[in-house]
DNA sequence: CAGTGGTCTAGACCACCGC
DNA sequence: CGGTGGTCTAGACCACTGC
């Protein structure tokens, strides 16, 4: 994608930083500036939304646009949808292996629920010990609806990400996720595989991943180490 | 706001929940559609944006638009920025006491660092205990530098919400935060406090509040009974 | 190739703000 | 009131997809 819009975001980053348009001060009017960019104002209107949805100016109607202070940048990011082997890249890590398990049997109550199959119906339940540096940092297990996955998930030959053999081996793209954050209790067998050391606490990522059609496609229990991963999350208003 | 964008679109939801667009189904071409709503292509575009946003349509370049199925409703969400009040109304509570605490301290460093500002520099260290039928569900601890709300914080009256005070007292207009979703530790204090039951957990939210300006504004800990509480998030690719 | 959505345009008019 | 941004328009041309 290199459109007009995008150009023009750009250049006008570019100039914020080169200290052209410094912090605090008003851009000249859009139609100034669209002519002087030599685009539309719509498109030029196009490149300043994208400023203000990340938050580097400030439009006031009736006033006038102004270059603010940028964010600092974010670490890792719940925001967007990412593959926990993605997750454990970005936190600096490199997975040395994983144990796995995949055995089909019936859906217990809260996945089938959340998947909106009924309880029993048998699903693959897969689940993955991940490790780096010889220690788990992470326990995911995750539930698919066998008549969705039907064949082609007898013998999986992960090294990574679910998401994306889901993708490129059965042809179901994930495009969204429904995530819920919690604080696993103590007597909770699969966090206590990950309390390796007192000052370890962990987090647990419940989540019903969508296809494009908004058709639940598999349920994930992730636990995650907080002492190794870190959550964090742009809000607005 | 009553755009023609939003009314088009809100026509289109309408049809589709009356069932004359049905899921799975193509749309008619824009060209087509705009000239039966009699507005320009554009303008219906416009409308089709939110319903992609919203996941209800599925746009796809060179084939059509298809309706798709409606994602479950989300209870309560951290991808907008809420103020302590209104995370605890929005889990269906009522705030019945809230024990306040308010002292002028050196800023610890965790704070000082977030704020950016000077480790010692004099901030207001705002504490409470906040309750519902009589159990304490959350706990926080808000910083606020000293030298930004100087006047008007000597006596303040709360009875709710910080954000809503800062601005309507201050003048000062919160917009966005970057908040770090963390488990606290057993053995934090503030987090014990908050540990009625054997089932209850704790989540921790560490929050950086900017105005609209980008400036950081305050800092603020909030403990969260994860038993009372639920975190959601719709995250997308 | 025909039909779809994606982008851009030049211009119009409206809504808001500060003087 | 004049200047700003917000919305809408009719039309053009491009990019992608499936046949």
């Amino acid at each position: 994608m290199n459109s007009k819009c995008e150009q023009i975001k750009k250049q006008l980053i570019d100039m914020i930083d080169q200290g052209i348009y410094r912090i605090g001060e008003q851009l000249p009017s859009e139609i100034h500036m669209s002519k002087q960019f030599q685009v539309s104002r719509e498109t030029f209107r196009g490149a300043l939304k994208m400023l203000e949805e990340e938050g580097r100016i400030l439009v006031k109607h009736g006033v006038g646009t102004f270059v603010i202070r940028p964010l600092p940048p974010i670490k890792s990011t719940l925001e967007r949808l990412h593959s926990s082997s993605e997750m454990i890249r970005s936190a600096g890590l490199t997975e040395s292996e994983s144990m796995i398990s995949l055995a089909k049997l019936p859906c217990p109550e809260e996945a089938a629920e959340r998947l909106g199959i009924v309880s029993g119906t048998p699903v693959y339940i897969l689940e993955r010990i991940r490790k780096a540096n010889d220690e788990p940092v992470m326990l995911s297990i995750n539930y698919l609806p066998v008549h969705l996955f039907g064949i082609g998930f007898e013998q999986p030959t992960f090294s990574g990400s679910l998401l994306q053999f889901v993708e490129s081996k059965l042809g179901v793209s994930v495009n969204r996720a429904d995530t819920e954050i919690c604080v696993p209790l103590h007597i909770d067998r699969n966090c206590q595989q990950l309390l390796q050391y007192p000052q370890t606490t962990v987090l647990l990522l419940k989540q019903l991943h969508y296809d494009e059609g908004n058709r639940p496609v598999f349920y994930s229990l992730d636990y995650m180490r907080n002492d190794v991963f870190t959550f964090h999350l742009r809000r607005t208003r």
